[in-house]
DNA sequence: AGCACGCCGACT
DNA sequence: GTCGGCGTGCTC
């Protein structure tokens, strides 16, 4: 035997059962080209067909005694799942009782061959000159820098003020902060991974890098580009040059040269949460990330999490406040009529829109409204006025298409509804709350420039000009120089949300918008109170979270424990549930789901969770294999059961 | 998933 | 005696 003639292929499957290294022979022919990391090409069952895989690693014997295959071919000689990233998958899956494939789909994008020529023959690399950084601004002097260089973890708080990244370029602070860490690992050798929520904050972001650091340095990578740049994106990350690497939740998986720092900005934001099996948040994967490289690990937001919380209180990550520290202005009111009438009939209570028409003599005002069809609104048909429950005045809206209209507030039915203006009875759905929200709010401004962002009109930036900026949460443009005024309109309806995390949600909503004013303006909060509103203007976030810990590991919900949902026919769920040995307090359901589904959830210890994973992984594998047997005796036509499917740390289901 | 192997009912 | 039904199991 010669050296390493056997690769240890994964293949790209997604059923369960193929989720393990396969051993092929590497033909002579083969031997150049088939190195750890390549694509291959593979047969799967004796020449029956063939499958793609990667191998991730060369030995000189297996462990497999049968007859060995060959692989059929290397499809490129690129290793695109380098050695770290295969490992990562790995880990990642295990712990979410998924398959490494499933990660690595994510981490290594579809092959685009042209794009793979024109690499391969070198036209795409830029000359890469040394970074020279500078400190991290707002922080203790050498406590990020330091902490970056030498890899440790930090919970860090952001400041709230907006900041000109560029001429004429604003961006929230923290996209500099983020920048300028980068750029610190850049300097040292090493690459950063950042990854933010969204597209709004990848421009942010990416604005504050280009200050920082030379264009070639930057790479953005993430689902959202076009296949051809994605993967020319990904490819430069290959090159072994360190890059600041900026993409979303999935861009932890990039396969950095010298990685030096995972950043991740706004880890509450529900955007981390990687909607695809086997769904491991940004979060945990950054962890994951950090232990196995060693790497810095930095969380930053203006709100903290229950689970970096949990972290910080375990003394896994290390809390770093800025300094001087930066503390927007809150004004919490109840929600009072106000005494103009145009104000009344926008439900703006008479101090805020005060404020708003003092601050609109000098620049922006920024108005935060519930996210869009949260709870679609109906107008009348005839004349447009925004439909009105004839008992309390709330807005009406629509569960279905087929409900009867129902009143957002008071929940009266309005069968008998007729327009207050017109006298018409029928009614359409107008799509954004913004939408219909402007209408009346620009009514009560007179004469003032109405800008209105959401999800279906994006803003992302506006000048320092006078205006009203309309916005559903999430979705507020930065405004050059910071808004002059900040109105919190909706906190009422966005605190009413029945979840578990509806007080973290909204903070975090909040607060975020309250970052956006200009040093000293007024944030105001409508119609909240109690624990939720001094958080918010004492701007004490971590006692937040620490308070809302303590509630959950009381009821024992999640992030103090983790949580498993386990769907499917409840014979797959008993018999999975009978193999973990959880006491039955830590068993909620099981529940019907659709018809022929049960789900439970299942909660225990996180020292458990590697039991837990493998547990259920191995019912899932038993599962797959053993179901034909069930819907072959039902007949050919009955409803197939549905398979056994768990999901590791979804919150979701607590919102019920 | 596919595809082969295997152990019981009607057939030239 | 054999052909073929689908249930069961495996994939290097």
């Amino acid at each position: 035997m010669a050296t390493a003639s056997i690769a240890r292929v994964l293949v790209d499957s997604p059923l369960p059962q193929l989720d393990r290294l396969f051993d092929y022979r590497v033909p002579e022919a083969l031997r150049e080209s088939a190195v750890p990391g390549v694509r291959v090409r593979v047969p799967l069952r004796s020449a029956g067909r063939v499958a793609d895989g990667y191998i991730v690693e060369l030995v000189d014997s297996g462990d497999f005694t049968g007859t060995l295959s060959d692989i059929e071919s290397v499809v490129s000689p690129i290793a695109v799942l380098t050695p770290e990233v295969a490992v990562l998958a790995r880990k990642a899956a295990d712990r979410a009782a998924g398959s490494a494939t499933d990660i690595v789909r994510l981490a290594v994008p579809g092959r685009q061959v042209r794009v793979e020529k024109s690499w391969l023959a070198g036209d795409d690399r830029p000359v890469m000159e040394p970074v020279v950084a500078g400190p991290v601004d707002g922080y203790p002097l050498g406590l990020i820098e330091s902490a970056v260089i030498e890899g440790h973890r930090l919970a860090v708080d952001a400041v709230p003020l907006v900041t000109e990244v560029s001429p004429g370029v604003w961006a929230g602070r923290w996209a500099l902060t983020m920048a300028q860490s980068a750029a610190l690992a850049l300097e040292a050798g090493k690459s950063a991974i950042l990854s933010v929520p969204d597209y709004r904050d990848q421009e942010q972001l990416m604005a504050a890098l280009h200050s920082v650091l030379p264009a070639e340095r930057i790479v953005h990578l993430d689902a959202r580009q076009s296949n051809p740049d994605r993967y020319r994106a990904f490819l430069r990350c290959l090159e072994g040059q360190p890059l600041a690497i900026v993409g979303n939740r999935s861009v932890v998986y990039a396969p950095a040269a010298n990685l030096g720092l995972v950043m991740v900005w706004d880890d509450g934001d529900p955007l981390h949460s990687e909607p695809l099996s086997p769904y491991v948040h940004t979060r945990d994967a950054a962890l994951l990330r950090q232990e196995q490289s060693g790497c810095a690990l930095i969380f930053l937001g203006h709100t903290r999490s229950t689970e970096v919380e949990r972290l910080v209180e375990l003394r896994w990550l290390t809390t770093v406040s800025s300094t001087p520290a930066v503390r927007p202005k809150v004004i919490p009111t109840a929600q009072q009529t106000s005494t103009d009438r145009l104000a009344a009939q926008a439900r703006i209570p008479s101090i805020a829109w005060r404020e708003a028409k003092a601050a609109l003599e000098r620049g922006p005002v920024l108005i935060q409204v519930a996210r869009p069809g949260y709870a679609p609104r109906l107008a009348c048909v005839d004349c447009g006025q925004s439909a009105r429950c004839l008992k309390c005045e709330g807005p009406l809206g629509q569960k279905t298409a087929r409900s009867i209209p129902a009143c957002g507030w008071c929940g009266a039915l309005a069968a008998e509804w007729h327009c207050e203006l017109c006298e018409g009875t029928r009614l359409r759905f107008v799509g954004a709350t913004a939408g219909r929200t402007a209408e009346d709010l620009g009514r009560a401004f007179p004469g003032v420039r109405i800008l209105i962002a959401d999800g279906d009109r994006p803003l992302l930036s506006i000048g320092a000009e006078p205006a009203l900026v309309i916005a559903t949460r999430g979705a507020e443009p930065v405004a050059a120089g910071g808004y002059q005024a900040v109105l919190l309109l909706d906190g009422e309806q966005m605190a009413a949300r029945e979840s578990l995390r509806v007080g973290e949600d909204c903070l975090r909503w909040w607060s975020n918008a309250a970052a956006l004013a200009a040093r000293g303006a007024p944030t105001i909060l409508v119609g909240v109170g109690g624990l939720l509103a001094s958080t918010l203007a004492t701007w004490r976030q971590a006692d937040y979270a620490r308070t809302e810990l303590a509630d959950r590991r009381r009821l024992r919900f999640p992030p103090a424990v983790r949580v498993a949902t386990v769907t499917g026919s409840l014979d797959a769920v008993s018999s999975a549930l009978q193999t973990l040995e959880v006491p039955t307090e830590d068993l909620l359901g099981p529940v019907d789901t659709e018809p022929g589904s049960v789900r439970t959830i299942v909660r225990f210890d996180y020292n458990s969770g590697a039991r837990i994973a493998g547990a259920l992984r191995a019912e899932v594998i038993r599962n797959a294999t053993t179901r034909r047997k069930a819907a072959a005796i039902k007949g050919k036509r009955a409803p197939l059961p549905p398979s056994l499917r768990v999901r590791f740390d979804d919150v979701e289901p607590f919102a019920e």
